[in-house]
DNA sequence: TGACAAAGTTAGGCAAAACTAACTATACTG
DNA sequence: CAGTATAGTTAGTTTTGCCTAACTTTGTCA
């Protein structure tokens, strides 16, 4: 029994494992320095939460060896920033968010949005976009709504 | 300098002053033991949580006695709670979230979106409500293709 | 009025997540 | 191949937030 369970998993843990799997993209290989630099920490942060992932069966890691995740850990990460990337579509081509505002809310949020709303935010992208090729440009004619908008609060 | 500084309060803290505003909202006095219910943590981790706040200007507290919010409190729990409602139409009214589900969600949420992406979210869901008067129903549409996703994924 | 229950507090402890400082291993370079 | 810079680890500390168990205060009622 090596389920994957995304579950049981803390917010930081889950930026770990999300910064190993964005590191790792190419090489499969992550450096604990450049997990430090991405995730802003110390370096003896990194060696901690490599330990934990370890225990986890989520990254395959020896003491001063290099870092890959393992299968489980690469279903868990792949979770998370799928989540990430639903969140981030929505805030900017949706909400129309500057793209550094959104890739932060982003991180953020990802850690507390369970599957069933990730799912529903989704189907609504997927939705607006769908319709937007078609009749009208919702899209749009939100970001003109966000203009008028503002110019009455400005009055 | 008094000022409200919404900021600077951990994900806790800001549970612990939304759940005083939310029991307050009639006697204006909420109780330690109403308080550790409502958040399912213990009468001691209140006394904890009060004195921080007390120390951070945004409660009311001696040992024994009442506990009601400062002016800089209540503006301060006023402002997780709008950030709450905002979620939590968004996910009822327009992602047609289940209400408990939707509740849960708003509640975790609430603590990591900023000002900026909420304000967006509250006029889209202005645009939306406006739209769904005037021409077309969104909301509705959305349903129906939520129903469709559904069968499809079925198949 | 005095004793008891309920509410609240204190003390002490634990776990997670971070830090700094000091140590060790690796790897490159002259 | 020796020495040093870089990467990584370990040890020890701090902060936050929670817990339990034992204590104190308050208020009620017989």
């Amino acid at each position: 029994m090596a389920e994957p369970k995304t579950d049981n998993l803390s917010a930081s843990l889950e930026d770990y494992l999300e910064a190993i799997f964005n590191l790792a993209g190419k090489s499969k290989v992550a450096h604990s320095k450049d997990i430090a630099k991405l995730l802003n920490v110390s370096r003896s942060s990194v060696t901690g939460a490599l330990r934990v992932l370890r225990e986890k069966g989520l990254a395959n890691y020896k003491p001063y060896g290099s870092v890959t995740l393992t299968e489980a850990g690469q279903i868990a990460a792949a979770e998370i920033v799928r989540k990430h990337n639903i969140l981030k579509s929505f805030f900017i081509n949706i909400l129309g968010i500057e793209t550094d505002i959104a890739q932060q809310a982003a991180c953020r949020a990802e850690h507390t949005l369970g599957i069933d709303v990730i799912a529903r935010l989704l189907s609504f992208i997927e939705f607006v976009t769908k319709n937007d090729e078609n009749d009208l440009n919702l899209t749009e004619r939100f970001k003109k709504f966000c203009k008028n908008n503002k110019k009455i609060s400005k009055k």
